[in-house]
DNA sequence: CATGAATGAGCGTTCATTCAT
DNA sequence: GATGAATGAACGCTCATTCAT
């Protein structure tokens, strides 16, 4: 009789790295195909279980690809060396890094063309990349508010969107990928910030 | 050979107005429901005619909105009301009017998606849409150059990303329509690109 | 150009044998297998179609069953050889001679076993088969009673339920196609509402 | 072997009142959903067991129905008040509550339905509920017979489809559940059945 | 014994495409 | 040229059954 600090559950545990497994092709399918054109036995393929399996954990495709989405998580803490500018630069080329890792362009691209039908993806591709990504940029403005490089009086989610919005507008313009491209939007994004007559 | 202007084929001819019921059906399908879960029969009942028609005249599905993206025309010449500011604002006014009457987002989320499956979407988008838009800016950005408003040695295509990129990063975060976005991104663009000590 | 009595429609013509030999392979197999075991691709192929075809002409499964019920036709005027009890015997022998035929009591399972689920295959049963029986031999004991040979007061609708009772009641108690029960339910009903004191 | 009365089996004993609850749940959901219609799941989730449960006690669907049908017990004496027609109008309306009560017309239609696939259930569903019955009746029949209020010679098998038969039929006519029915049935039987010149 | 996980086979339905009129 | 019929190949999902704990 075991007995420890957790009640075991009767029956056969459920695998857990199968549930990994799963999630993990999910998404890269996702990104890969898009929604529709991605199968769940294509899933299952990838994942090396069956399709009763991946049902059996989420009940339709739509949940788990909600779920896959909601797996994702995003870094930590902003990166501090003390120079605003490197900050920032840290944080979009590591941006970057990711999406295009990730095929990140394609899997937003899902995301926004499912939003009338299938609203959750893009609102969780929202919750957990997009806004915790801005509120790192958002904290290290903060930070250069507070030491004065940055004018007090700046819409900081207007320049969080200045930071990070080149990348969106050079992938779409055939762009994607050009080197200098983050030094280009820091330092504009800075230069329109820098308090009047400052340093 | 026909040596004429117009090469003439024998027969009935093909009905132009069909031709452009389907395009435009098209179009519209594939913004409101993406290129995959968009179903031919939805084309043909909106264009009025039988899907047969629709495979007469374009071999496949791809053909199809390859042929309905490429007819995509964009508007002319460049507004020219004497000052830079209320010139980009115009086209970056227009801009965002367009993309959300033609549900553009999601038509652009599309193309994204089906970069690796159909890369020609993503192609003619850009070349159709993106690229005269920015080529617009750009005209406008080089009348400030020649006036002295924008400093001589500023990238104007990276300035063109600065202007149009927030639109992008704001609706991904679900800031998209916010009021002012224009005016923010023109100030901030041109308060980077103003000349040192310059008006 | 022909355009004779009949408006000419556009495309190819829908085959009527096609929808025949669905409607028949349907119903057979309805009643060799029930509503829910008999599957689309069965039906499919024992009709020499592709399930496709099926699906072109009925949306669902249950339009298509309830199509084949509907489908049936039963006989037509009742037989009349001067003699009542002749005539209703014709009709039993040829009601029983058709639900041997057709699997009739597997069919009459499955509708009643549907009854919860698809109540519109019990209905059509009773319309297209049950109730024409019925009218048919309540029309010769209407016969009968004009002629003096029927109690006048007699319930005729009991009086059919009487007459074709015991061929289910049989059936269930594993007695069913016993020789002369037919004979039996007529001269025991027409004991029954024989006049008093009459012939 | 063991050699007691009880056969004991090693281990722990299989729960008689989980056992019941199975079968009682089975026989439920097959009269409301019908054989193929009717989920394990269903029957596991309504006897609050698991499924594996019901397959550690029966092998296979087929095998769990034909116990729930076999399980069904009939009541025990026929009735008598000394009232040949009472008798019998009890046992009809003791047997229409009783099919009302469990669904008892799509019971029946499911085994007749399945009968080509699963003929055990119709057997099963003809021993342990139709035969029981009819016996009862044939026993009354017996002691009119033997009070003289039933002719000698008659068929007293065919009286009892003649009583039971109008129930089905009246049924299948959409007339099911009419008041008076069991008295027209046995007044018309037991006047086709009175002795010539008879009482 | 009892449970829950895991699975293979299969079902109704959809859709881009081809055929016949 | 234009239509509607016909089809093969999937797809998401279900379920009786078997396996592992």
């Amino acid at each position: 009789m075991h007995d420890d600090k957790t009640t075991r559950r009767a029956g056969r545990p459920r695998s857990a790295e199968k549930n990994d497994a799963i999630l993990r092709a999910a998404l890269d399918l996702l990104a890969r195909q898009g929604y529709v054109r991605m199968t769940l036995d294509q899933v299952a393929a990838a994942a090396g279980v069956s399709k009763s399996t991946i049902h059996l954990r989420w009940k339709t495709k739509a949940d788990l690809l909600t779920a896959a989405l909601a797996a994702v998580r995003m870094a930590g803490a902003p990166p501090s060396s003390g120079d605003l500018r490197t900050d920032l630069l840290a944080i979009l080329r590591d941006f970057a890094r990711t999406v295009e890792r990730v095929n990140g362009m394609a899997l937003i691209g899902t995301c926004l063309a499912e939003e009338d039908h299938t609203p959750e993806l893009l609102a969780l591709l929202r919750e957990r990349t997009v806004l915790p990504r801005r509120a790192l940029l958002r904290e290290v403005l903060e930070r250069g508010r507070e030491e004065g490089s940055v004018r007090a009086d700046a819409d900081l989610e207007a320049a969080v969107s200045a930071l990070l919005g080149p990348f969106y507008a050079d992938h779409l313009a055939g762009r994607g990928g050009r080197p200098g491209w983050a030094e280009q939007a820091v330092d504009l994004t800075l230069a329109a910030l820098r308090p009047v007559g400052g340093r």
